[in-house]
This record gives C-alpha cells, structure tokens and sequence, in this order.
RNA sequence: GGCGUGGUAGCCAAGCGGUUAGGCAGUGGUCUGCAAAACCAUCUAGAUCGGUUCGACUCCGUUCCACGCCUCCA
C-alpha cells in the first residue's frame, strides 16, 4: 500500500507550489464547483471535471480518505429562462439535466463525489448565512429590495484574483445608475422576485425571491465540510468574481480562513479555438461519442495536458487515444498469456522504476506528462522483456498489478475489461471462409474477401492461430 | 486601460543551468503468402534580439505573436 507522501499542489490564492497539509491527518476535504444544469455538459465543461476526478483519485492513492461535494446549480437566470421556454416547472426541467449529467460523468468514468448537493435543496442555509452578513453589517437591502455584499466593507476583496477594483474599467457595460446598489461591484445574495422569474421563489426575511449564485456554495459548503475546508477547485474562469464572492461571504460571516488551497484549471481550446457555438465547434460529450469516440478514448483526450494549461481538443487527438489504448490492450493479452515459471525478479527493476516515476510526477501538482511517460515506460520495458522470453508468470502478473495501481488514477487500461465484440454472422461466415480460402493457398479470393470485409467496415487480422474481425 | 498566462521538433506535450523526457505521425527493420496489428530502432526542438554564465531551452531584460480574466461562462 501506498502511504502518504509529500503531495505539492500549485495554490492559486498565492500563486505558488505549496506542500498539502489537510486539516485532518490524512483527510482531504474538498468543494468542486458543478454543473449549472440547464442544458448537457460540454467537453470544456468535462475537463474541469476531469481535472477534480484525477485530483481525488490521486489524493486517494496516496492515503487520503476524501470528502468531495460537488453542487448542482438548479436556480439561476439560465435554468429560469429555460424552463420557461420549454413550459416546464424548473424542478422538472433541471431533473433531466441533472439526469444527463450522471450519466455523462458515468460514459467518463469520473467517480463520483460524496455529495451532489443542489442549490433549490439548501434554500434555508442560504438566507441564514445572508441573516448573518446582514446582521454583521457586511450586507444591505437594497431599494430593489435584493440584499447585496458591500465589498466596501471587506477590505480583502480581491485577494484571491490579485484584482484591484480602483484599476478596474468601468462603466463600460454597466450603468451605474441603473443599479440600486451602494457599489457597482457589490454583489447579490438575494435577489428580489421580478415578474421574469415566474412562480419560481422563496420567502425569505426580505420578501420573496431567490439567493444569488455565489452564496449557494459558501451556503453548501459550509454546511458539508465546515467553515474552513482544505482544498476548492473549478474553472479558472470562476475565479473571479464567483471564488473572490465565496471567500467575501464566508470569511465576513465565519471570520475564518474559507479555504486552504485553491486550485484552478485552465481552459479546453478546440481545434486551436476557444470552444463557442458561433464558431461551430462546440462539442458535448455526448457529440463526441455520437462520432464514435468511447469514454476512455475522450477520457485520454481529457486527461491529456496538466491542468492548469490549456487544453487543445482535437479529433486527431482522440484518435491517437484509441491508438495508444489498444496497444496497452495489446500488452495486457500477451503477459496474460505468459506462462513460464520463476520468481518474477527480473521485472521487480522496471516496476518499481515505473512506479516511483509515476507517484513523483502526481505528487508534484498532478503533473499528468510525466506519469503518462512512466506508464509509457513500463509498457516499452516490459515489452523488451516479453520480446526476449525472460518474463515468468510471476513477472507479468507484477507488471499487471503495476497497471492496475496506475488504473486507480488514471481510470483508462481496465486491465481486466473483457471487450467483446459483437460481429454480425454474415461478416464472421465471410471471414471464416476467407480462412479456409488463405488455408487453400488461394490468395485472390482471400485478398477479394478481405477488401469486402473493410467495405463492410470490418478489418481481418491474420494470425498464427486463425484470424480476428475488428470494427474499423 | 488593469491584471495574468503561454510560445519546445510534422503534431501533441514534460522536466531541467551542463547528462535520452514521453506519445502520435514519418522512416528503417522483425513478423506475414501479401497485408494489418504488434514489437524493435530511428528522426532530436526550444518565437525574437540582447544580457548574465566556463556553459541557457532552462535565469534576467527587449521585441513579436497567441490567449485568459476584469460582475454571475468549467
């Protein structure tokens, strides 16, 4: 087993390498910004995802019981708007979403969080929170009615995206005095019900209306993992203002550190672009495997640069993933298959190499290439050892063994995962009796068969032992 | 305007002040009736101009280029 070493993880809020030292000995508590389920989930969506489910498993690997929640945004202008459009009740509208969305993470293999819960649920934390930010004075109804955090009142504000309002533009989109807030820049927690929102409200002690975005997670997150937890995660592009709000809110009200490390992921590009719906290549994951990418495949992609660089998808990409994947395939059938005997000392050397490379490159900021290279590694030394024919039985199932500890984070080989094709009868007869025709040494009828497969979108692969049909 | 990130071989992508990153593609080979798949070998870069240094892709500065955030987009 795997004990717990020095973890570094790249802490946004000082912008530096910092050593993990949880709160509780080898614990690591932990909030994930999630889905605002108005629609499905895209790609760009999935990586930060991703990013925070190689994160949990790495910290799992290393010892460390994790506590991640994960909340569902099922109050907003969006999925008001929306639900509106389709004449559904927001309740039933966000419910398919939220649907897709577990079931997308699932087609990913992202383990799933501890908690998921969902902003409509947490109503009444909220407005207590809010009480208590009125009560300390950070906070103020407004003559809209909608209470705002007057970030005059907490000096920090700013502090985590480096940002400092004086120097801000202003007045570019916003009129001021279109605003009834004290400040452009102060933010609502609650926001007074306006005929837009439909029959979608909630009493609170300011009238009816609903909470604002930023105070659904300092409201859950306290709630599920106290005032002061170890680790938040999202997107870089939720930094500011949604992070720099959530500490606001929380460190008025709790006057405690809100959270230790901060870890942001960078952005996907597709095709070299930013991912947007006018440029035509806005992708959901369920596109991506309408176009026949499996989730392992999307998964590699995904998975493929270090967090906090931008990430360019590419179709090429997912391409080499199904390369890449079916040669580790390749690999796991032929040390299965071996058989010799003795004490599997000769692979103990380039195990433990492979093991060591891969938890030094996870352990410094999850640095994905160099643990990709080590299982790289591994794969192009046991293959040495395999070509020689000085592999035991012991030593392949060592090497094995080392796959499946690489699989505990990297989620993609299932060593074991028998993958069956189903192969239609007319195509198996076809190749059977191609067999027979290349056993008759009749090598055009052979070759003829063998090009009617591939237009039938099947390839035949020879081999010492007969033949094998794989979908192209 | 303010703040910030990055520019590495055909493509993707790391570490590192001097010693092979890695993957994909390409090329050569093994295997095969021929293929395919797989395996082995190989290809060796650091936007620009300066500086520091015995030595720089790595540190400092210049220029150029690309990109992100600046009120609710992961």
């Amino acid at each position: 087993m795997t004990g717990i070493e020095m973890i570094k993880f790249f802490n946004t809020m000082d912008r530096k390498l910092e050593e993990f030292k949880p709160i509780h000995p080898n614990e690591a508590r932990m909030y994930t910004c999630g889905p605002t389920v108005y629609n499905f989930a895209h790609i760009g969506n999935f990586r930060a995802y991703m990013f925070e489910d190689l994160l949990r498993r790495t910290l799992k690997y290393f010892g460390y019981k994790v506590t991640q929640v994960m909340n569902l945004t099922d109050v907003d202008d969006k999925t008001i708007r929306d639900s509106q459009a389709a004449n559904m009740s927001l309740n039933d509208f966000t419910a398919q979403y939220k649907k897709s969305f577990f079931e997308d993470l699932e087609t990913l293999n992202i383990e799933p969080a501890e908690m998921y819960p969902a902003a409509t649920g947490h109503i009444n934390e909220m407005i207590a929170l809010i009480e208590v930010l009125v009560e300390k004075g950070y906070a103020y109804q407004a003559d809209d009615k909608s209470v705002y955090f007057s970030i005059a009142k907490f000096p920090e504000y700013g502090k985590l995206a480096k940002i400092d309002l004086e120097n801000q533009r202003s007045g570019v989109r916003i009129k001021n005095d279109e605003y009834a807030k004290d400040s452009v820049a102060d933010f609502a927690l609650w926001k007074a019900w306006d005929e837009n929102d439909g029959d979608v409200h909630w009493e609170s002690p300011w009238g009816r209306g609903r909470p604002g975005w930023h105070i659904e997670c300092s409201a859950m997150a306290m709630r599920y993992l106290g005032k002061t937890f170890d680790i938040h995660t999202g997107g870089i592009d939720n930094m500011f203002p949604h992070h720099e709000d959530e500490i606001a809110q929380s460190e008025a009200a709790n006057g405690c550190t809100y959270v230790n490390y901060w870890l942001h992921c960078a952005h996907l590009m597709v095709e070299g672009d930013k991912m947007s719906k006018s440029a035509g290549n806005f992708y959901t994951l369920r596109e991506c495997v309408e176009k026949g990418y499996d989730g392992r495949e999307l998964r590699w992609v995904l998975l493929g640069a270090h967090y906090r660089k931008k990430l360019n998808f590419t179709f090429a990409a997912c391409d080499q993933a199904r390369v890449a994947l079916n040669k580790f395939a390749e690999l796991f059938a032929r040390l299965k298959d071996i058989k010799a005997e003795g004490d599997g000392s000769e692979a103990e050397e380039i195990v433990l190499k492979a093991k060591h490379a891969f938890e030094n490159g996870l352990a410094d900021d999850l640095n994905i290439s160099e643990a990709l290279a080590a299982v790289f590694g591994l794969q192009h030394d046991a293959n040495k050892i395999l070509n020689s024919n000085n592999l035991s039985k012991a030593g392949a199932e060592m090497i094995l063994a080392q796959y499946r500890k690489f699989d505990e984070v990297f989620a993609l080989f299932e060593v074991d995962a028998v993958k069956e094709e189903v192969v239609p009868a007319e195509v198996m007869e076809m190749a059977e009796k191609r067999c027979a025709a290349r056993v008759a040494k009749d090598w055009a009828t052979a070759d003829a068969m063998r090009d009617q497969l591939k237009e039938l979108g099947w390839v035949v692969e020879d081999s010492s032992d007969g033949f094998k049909v794989k979908k192209i």
